[in-house]
DNA sequence: TTGCGACCTCAACCCGGCTTGAGGTCAACT
DNA sequence: AGTTGACCTCAAGCCGGGTTGAGGTCGCAA
């Protein structure tokens, strides 16, 4: 049984983000001590979950809520599924700015940005894709 | 030489959005005609690249303009081995949170998540880590 | 017994990154 | 002539996810 700030400390937050956790109804303490939150192992958990979740910066807090809340609670899978979704798309984008700036990071440089061959080659292709419709 | 209608949809954002960069000093219109925001082939690369890099999610504006203004400008170069490793380490959480969210779309979830395994498996060793210092 | 640190509430504020609304100009159709 | 529609400015508002501050309650320990 963790006080605020023990759990706080072993999840990585800021007691004041737990609070809000609480409030927002995301993880709630296990209970009260003479008005203080106690969290419990479960909590941890929950609370190691939902920092879990926000570190991918994908989800909102109710999202994250949905899915924590898990079934009997309508669409989770689909919940779920969209984020697995989003994440694959977030790891293309990653891997088109870590290229990107790897070039960025080797080259010369002695020309100005826009004649970047590699930035050329990506927003080249981003403009081709807007012509189209 | 394109209007900041024609610019905002060829990149995919919004023209409010536009005029937000322009005034932040972030990309700008190659001129003015007549009032008017003109778009260049140049201005079409930088605005690309800056929805390319904040589509990550891990800069803020100002490092953007930071990066793009390149050379010349102190630390470039160490902003982007910044965001570089921040990159591999948002890659590193995807992950984890990927195999979480498959797990949790295939396990039949007749236990409420705190014993979810593949939760468990993850936050022990978060918790872990908090132990030791 | 005073003072410290950890906790509490509640309301207000902050931040980035836009978006929205009011009020106006201009060119082009009908 | 009038009415769109795309553009302009400037100020204010919104959203998520907290943080901060004032004001208060504990229990312990020097």
């Amino acid at each position: 049984m963790l006080s605020i700030g023990e759990a706080a400390s072993t999840v990585g937050v800021a007691v004041s983000a737990l609070r809000y956790w609480d409030e927002r109804g995301i993880v709630s303490p296990a209970s009260r001590r003479g008005g203080k939150r106690v969290y419990g192992p479960d909590e941890l958990h929950r609370l190691a979950a939902v920092k879990m979740l926000q570190d991918t910066g994908l989800c909102s807090l109710d999202e994250i809520a949905a899915v924590l809340r898990g079934p009997d609670h309508g669409d989770w899978r689909a919940v779920v599924r969209d984020r697995i979704a989003e994440l694959a798309e977030q790891r293309r984008k990653l891997a088109i700015a870590e290229t990107f700036l790897n070039h960025f990071l080797r080259c010369p440089r002695d020309h100005p940005i826009e004649t970047c061959p590699s930035l050329r080659d990506h927003t080249e292709r981003v403009l081709a894709a807007a012509e189209k419709p």
